[in-house]
DNA sequence: CATGAATGAGTGTTCATTCAT
DNA sequence: GATGAATGAACACTCATTCAT
């Protein structure tokens, strides 16, 4: 007979999650204490200690929602049966929701998560599975535009699908450096890349 | 008159970088401790600050010498006279010394490098002005092609140039995290997207 | 008008009590936590505090109980009126409860206990009045013994008591860091030394 | 070329060894705070720990030390050549230096590390060995008395020297929790007992 | 009476940095 | 210049205890 029903307990991660995410973004995951957490979420430390292990487990707890999310995101951006529009859509939804306030945010975590790979194999594990999936959908699309004969067919699927994810990581990175680059320019380069993969 | 002669100097900075570089690769910048980078290079404490103010020092010596090998690297292999060539040189130069053994190591500490320019002003410098570089010759290269009619000039200049760099970027992350990924498939798809930038 | 019948109340204490003893013999006092404790009672801590006040409560329950225990066996042990037979009882009941097994483990538990009067005075006042009892009641047989002129009257009666207990809790710690010691010799020792009391 | 040399070393050690006994003997170890220790000490909490590894190693060192120190004072007092005398005379050695002043808040500690074997195998281990040479020498000493006819051959040798032994560490946790104990007395029926083992 | 989520002071330990020699 | 012992602020994490429900 639990005192806090479940839905109150995620409750409560999410405002710890949140909280996390908060503090990483602004100062960092190594220049973050936990206490700053603590201060973020209104929590005590045994109480965050209650939801998460370690400060790693919150940062893989960061890292594992927002893999849930892009997945959602680029389910959602490929659902037309169109798959080269269905590229083009993801490309904007990445273009909008990463390159942008909010998402740019998480996505300065998601690089401190990336440089935590290589010393913390469940992040590893987490990022891994976190690329797969969105890769795999993408060499769907890919594959399907192969099939209907509208993708060229002279390129493996899944390398096409690691180049686009590979352009996206990469543009990020960019603008994490310099926020005031010229995003249309670059989505232009992207979108002669796309119609440069379809068949005339 | 400085009892040491300035050689001597200089060799005593590249074994404390050779070393740091050693440590960093092996366990990551966090998880390093400058005792371990004294233990590595086989100096004292107090010997390796009189060459590097603080651990931070360390990373941006690190990555300054990155850049400048980087530079030189992109330099020599876009001597060629023809802008197309040089481009796919620069592309072979990247997947042959970027994306194995030693050159993967580096590489490695770069993310290091990258994670850190959320919070150190002065790597976030390092990092840009090593990116600006290269990325100003590429696009060099790119309006040299497209003055000579070779290159396509309905995209920027520049944004070609970031694409490509964001490619060498995404493509490494994805080495990063997973070394047995098939690069040569990769490579076909980059080519492809060259020979898209063709004119006919 | 208690909710809850004081036989109720007395189950639930000496189920605390168990489980308390078992988390204690298993990890040792500083090393088990109270929750530990309610995990291993299945009950909550709320519940718990409402039987003891804190931890150490715990612990001076135990040794409570651990001293009744023992003064009961002490006491059935000399109820013979041979004052001799009655030592030789006493000991062999030590031999037979306190060294083996399930005894051995709440022995592991009075160690524990004995390093505590140090800073716990109610410990202290504890363990103290547990070992008056059975001196005072060894004392008693050997007082009868001396004035039966079955046991010499050179020796102090007091302290040839505290000499047996001596032995005892001598050979528990021996018994507790070496299981496989030859607990018969030593009690062929402990005969001798009996019998050199005795007169002729 | 060490800037302090190794006597230097053996100082820092004793004083920190000396500094923790004194905390272990006023509060006990689980009451003792390492800056507890740091402040009696005089010493930040870096040095002590580049001699020390861990709390408990201290505790392990403070173990080895008293160890250290019995093997030597029971060999000195078991120098000369009559095992009879060398038997009283390591009684009394015991009686003088472990129940007494200093001698008593070294036991102290000792109760405490007992109560650690059960833990701690390195603790135990320790203890082990502490008492294992002890317990020879005077199984030596012993077995020397028997084969010259001095002493009982009835009796195992290291039977009896098991409880010497364990007459001392009985005697002891009495003197720790009733230091107004009449150790004369006592020592009395110890004689009497060693008297009991000579052969007529 | 029982629950168990929340508390928060306290602890062992680390490690970048300094400075007397 | 080089040494390395010493520093000490900072940090992640624990756990006995409380109290609203």
């Amino acid at each position: 007979m639990p005192r806090i029903s479940s839905e109150r307990k995620a409750e409560r991660r999410a405002q710890i999650v949140a909280a996390a995410r908060t503090c990483f973004a602004r100062s960092g995951f190594h220049n973050t204490t936990l206490q700053d957490v603590f201060a973020e979420a209104g929590l005590s430390a045994g109480c965050v200690y209650n939801y998460f292990q370690s400060k790693d487990d919150l940062m893989l707890a960061i890292a594992e929602e927002r893999h849930d999310e892009e997945r959602q995101l680029i389910g959602e951006a490929s659902e037309t049966d169109d798959p080269v529009a269905a590229l083009r859509q993801v490309a904007r939804t990445f273009a909008d929701k990463y390159l942008k306030e909010d998402g740019l945010d998480r996505r300065r975590i998601a690089l401190q998560t990336w440089s935590e790979t290589h010393i913390n194999p469940f992040i590893l594990s987490s990022v891994r599975a976190g690329m797969d999936g969105p890769r795999a959908q993408l060499a769907q699309i890919i594959r399907r535009g192969q099939a209907a004969n509208r993708l060229t067919s002279t390129l493996d699927a899944d390398a096409i699908a690691h180049t686009v994810i590979a352009i996206f990581h990469g543009s990020l990175l960019q603008k994490l450096w310099k926020p005031d680059i010229d995003s249309d320019a670059q989505f232009a380069v992207f979108e002669h890349f796309l119609r440069s993969l379809e068949t005339e």
